[in-house]
DNA sequence: TGTACATCAGTGAACGCGCGTTCACTGATGTAC
DNA sequence: TGTACATCAGTGAACGCGCGTTCACTGATGTAC
């Protein structure tokens, strides 16, 4: 087993699981080499087998949360109604209270602007392919027409995310999240009213 | 001069700036002790003599930011050309490429949402009048009734900002700002056409 | 007003600790004959 | 098929370093007499 292709691929994987969500739970700053491994089952020094540093593992563990959220979207029910879902999960209070199983934007996206040009052009290319799945829902004959409704909706909800996150007040907390569920469908709704 | 409460007091102040300036550029796990202290001017030993812990310093900082934000909303021009102003500067490149100088929720949101409740309640006080400022200025005769709208602006704004900052393509990043900043002045307007 | 003392803002070295990274080693596996 | 060897994923201790925090000390100042 130890030296099979797949063996190694798996254990990468496992680490890359375990970055994300500890990522998404503690930031980036916030999370040791030690702890991942621990995570995912390993010691430390079996790290640098499969990454060449820690920002390697940001750029990669980056890239496969934007993956696995574009994953989830496209598992959605088609069309309008799965947009609808996405927008109420996204802003509920689940996905605010369960950071590392949450959405990676909303969890670490300052960071990400402080980090590397390669963990940058990880999410860039995450989020360019996520946010074209959702547009390709709103306008199915030509996705790019979507796009920047699609791009400032996402912002919002990001946005809106984190300062409910950050907010002491609990009630003033849901209330963001409600507000910007609300706004959120108005905007992506074709025919504004 | 030494033991003069002025001269404490301007310290502390000292302290409060280099700490928001630095835990801005390079977040708040990413700025230590020293650094700050050596940006005031001081050794690390004198921290203490200020802040009773780096937590503490977090949370006074915090307030200290949000409300510089809002005395500078204050000396926009009055009612809706303020709001326009602020939109147009808080979306501008020279904000977004400005961290050290530019919005705490956009630097730090995601960061605030992991600490102490402390920090998470000045962040909460500092905001809510932060918004009550823009709120007045949409409608003056009914501030609270502007919250909503304002607070998902806000929300969309910081998103954007932050995006912007996180993307490796310059050329989309400007996008982003472009898109948030047409988006914001039309959610803010009052008669939606 | 002049002197003696107490205060305390600031110094700079030191503390234990966890960080990212390195390295000599192990031992189960795949490969060659 | 059976044996000898090379590979390399994983171990666990160690590296220098910077972190937040502590502490004995300094010396300019405010205060008491």
């Amino acid at each position: 087993m130890r030296h099979t292709r797949e063996h190694k691929d798996a254990t990468r994987q496992r680490i890359l699981e375990s970055a994300g969500r500890l990522f998404k739970e503690s930031g980036i700053d916030g999370t040791g080499i030690a702890a991942i491994m621990t995570d995912a089952g390993l010691t430390n020094g079996a790290f640098y087998k499969h990454f060449s540093s820690k920002g390697d593992l940001v750029a990669h563990a980056l890239a496969a949360q934007l993956d696995s959220q574009q994953q989830a979207v496209d598992t959605l029910p088609p069309g309008r109604s799965g947009i609808e879902e996405f927008v109420r999960y996204y802003l509920s209070t689940e996905q605010r209270d369960d950071r590392a199983h949450g959405c990676p934007s909303a969890a670490l996206l300052d960071e990400i602007g402080r980090c590397s040009t390669d963990a940058k052009r990880s999410y860039t290319d995450g989020l360019t392919t996520l946010l074209d799945a959702l547009g390709a829902r709103l306008s199915p004959t030509d996705p790019t027409a979507a796009r920047p409704l699609v791009l400032t909706a996402f912002a919002m909800m990001a946005g809106a995310v984190q300062i409910s996150r950050a907010l002491a007040d609990p009630v003033l907390a849901d209330e963001v999240l409600r507000r910007a569920a609300a706004e959120a469908l108005n905007l992506l709704n074709p025919s504004p009213k």
